[in-house]
DNA sequence: CGAGTAATTGACCCACGTCAACTAGAGTGG
DNA sequence: CCACTCTAGTTGACGTGGGTCAATTACTCG
C-alpha cells in the first residue's frame, strides 16, 4: 500500500518492460506532449521514465512533495481530499492522457491513488519546468488541459451541490457512457455497455454520497429496468434516454472532448 | 437586468469616465497582465476597453457567445450554473484581478452576474488570442491563474460534497477573513471585521444550501457568540479559533494568495 | 407612510446518513 | 474439494439534517 522508493522503481528492469516509444504511445495526441514534434518530442523522450502502481496503491499523499510530474498512460487514478475525521471527497479522476502534478509547486494539494493498475509517464520536475519555459507548445497544451479540467470541476460542483442521489448516479453513468461513446467515435445509445472503473465506495467518494446510498440507487435503477448488470463491474444501459432524464441535465450534454 | 448592447456600452463617454492607465491600475500585478512590461504592456493598453455593470446585471448567459475576455478591476461577480427546474449552483466568485472568459472558446460555459457594481478591463477575443500566441508572459500568467482556480474549485468540491451546513458557513466566513487579512498583510485574528459580499440567497447558491438554512446557521453562530453583526452586511468575528474549529478544516488552512 | 425586497423564524417531512445484519465471490490452504 | 476468511456489495430499520412551505419581521426607497 506504500509508495515504493525511488530506487526500487527506477531500476532499469522495471523501466524496460513498460517502455514505449513516443510515436507509438497510446496517449500521444491527447497528453501534455500532444503538440510537440521533432526536437521537442525527442527531448521529452529522453527525459521520460515510467512508473507503475498496483490497485489501491498511493501515488502521493496530500501535503507530500512530488518530485515529478507526468501523464497517466493507462489505468485510472483518483485525486482525493480527506478531512481529519476521515470524510473523503474525490476531486478528480485521472484517466489516460490526464496530467498529474502541478508545475511550479512541488507540494501535492491532493492525494492520488491508483484505482486499478496504473502506468505513468513521468518527468523530473526541474527539467520539465525548464522545458516549459523554452517550449511554448507544452505550456499551451497544459493551459488547454487545465482549462478543460477547470470546466469539468465546475460542472461537478453543480452535481455535488444541487443534485439528488438518484441524479448523481444517473449523471455518473451518463458521463461514463458519453466518454465510452466518444472513444469509439459514435453516439451513446441504448444497450451500450460500460465498465465501472470504481468500487461502490469510490463512487460514493466521487459523488458525495455514502456507499449504501450508491448501492441502493444503482439497484433501484436496475429494478426499474434502466440498467442491467453484467458480471461484477459491467453495466448495460438499457434505456439511455431515461438515464439522461434521471440525471437532471438537459438532453444533449455536449460533452465531446 | 439585461446586458446592454455593445454600442450602448462602447460609447466613448462610457469609456473615458472609467479609464485607468495600466501603470496605475489596482490589479496591475495580480491580473493576467501581471508579467507584461514595456511593449507588451503598451499593446494591451492599446487594446483594452472598460465596461461597467450594475448590481444584479447579467454579464453573460451560459451558452451565449462572449466576444471579449477580461479582468475584473473592481467589484464582485459570480459564475453560476442553472438546471432547467431553477436549481442554481455558484461555481466561482470573480474578485478583482480574476479573469473572465476562456481563450479559444467563445461560448460561455457558465453565467456571470455582477454581485455589486463591477468594472471589467476587456480585450476583444481575437486580438487577445493572437497576443497570447506571441507573448508567452500572458499565456504563462493565465496558466498560473487557471491552476490556482482549479485548486480552489477542488477545495470547494470537498465543501459541497462533504461538509455540514454549519461547516459550510464557518468555512465561508473563515475564507473571507483569511482573504481580508491577506489584503491587509496580517494574520486573521479575533474581533476582525469582514463584509459579506453576498446576499443570503447568493451565499446559499455558493454553498449548496437554501437561503433559509444559511440564515439559520448564521444566526446560530451569532447566538453562540462566535460572530456579531454590524449593520446589514458587516460581520465581526469574535472568536476566530472557534470559527475555524467549526469549519472542519485543520487549524492553518494555508490560504495565502 | 406604504410597497417591495431581504431576512428571519417556525412547523413539518423526507432523502439520505448511520448502524447493523446478511450475502456473494474470491482466494487460500489443509 | 470443501471449510475458512476477507473483502465488496446488498438490504433493512431507524434517526436526523436540512429542504419546503408559509407566516412574520426588518430595511429601503419612493
Amino acid at each position: 500500500m506504500d509508495t515504493p522508493s525511488l530506487t526500487q522503481i527506477n531500476q532499469p528492469g522495471a523501466h524496460r518492460k513498460v517502455d514505449i516509444r513516443c510515436d507509438e504511445c497510446p496517449i500521444r495526441y491527447r497528453a501534455v506532449c500532444a503538440h510537440c514534434e521533432g526536437d521537442s518530442l525527442d527531448a521529452l523522450e529522453d527525459m521520460k521514465f515510467y512508473r507503475s502502481y498496483e490497485p489501491g496503491q498511493r501515488i502521493v499523499w496530500e501535503g507530500d512533495t512530488l518530485d515529478f510530474v507526468g501523464s497517466v498512460v493507462s489505468g485510472v487514478a483518483s485525486l482525493t481530499q480527506t478531512m481529519e475525521d476521515g470524510r473523503t471527497q474525490m476531486v478528480g479522476l485521472l484517466l489516460p492522457s490526464d496530467f498529474l502534478g502541478r508545475p511550479g509547486r512541488s507540494v501535492a494539494a491532493f492525494s492520488a491513488v491508483a484505482m486499478g493498475h496504473v502506468t505513468l509517464c513521468c518527468f523530473r520536475r526541474k527539467p520539465f519546468e525548464e522545458m516549459m519555459r523554452t517550449t511554448p507548445q507544452i505550456a499551451n497544451r497544459l493551459l488547454e488541459m487545465t482549462l478543460d479540467e477547470l470546466d469539468a470541476a465546475r460542472e461537478w460542483m453543480l452535481l455535488l451541490g444541487r443534485k439528488s442521489a438518484r441524479e448523481k448516479i444517473a449523471s455518473f453513468l451518463t458521463i461514463l457512457a458519453r466518454r465510452e461513446a466518444a472513444l469509439q467515435r459514435r453516439k451513446p445509445g441504448d444497450r451500450m455497455q460500460v465498465e465501472l472503473p470504481l468500487s461502490r465506495e469510490a463512487m460514493a467518494d466521487y459523488l458525495g454520497l455514502t456507499l449504501e446510498t450508491v448501492s441502493r440507487q444503482v439497484n433501484a435503477l436496475k429494478r426499474e429496468g434502466v440498467i442491467e448488470f453484467q458480471g461484477k463491474r459491467g453495466v448495460v444501459l438499457t434505456d439511455f434516454a431515461r438515464l439522461v432524464e434521471e440525471s437532471g441535465d438537459d438532453a444533449d450534454g455536449g460533452w465531446i472532448s
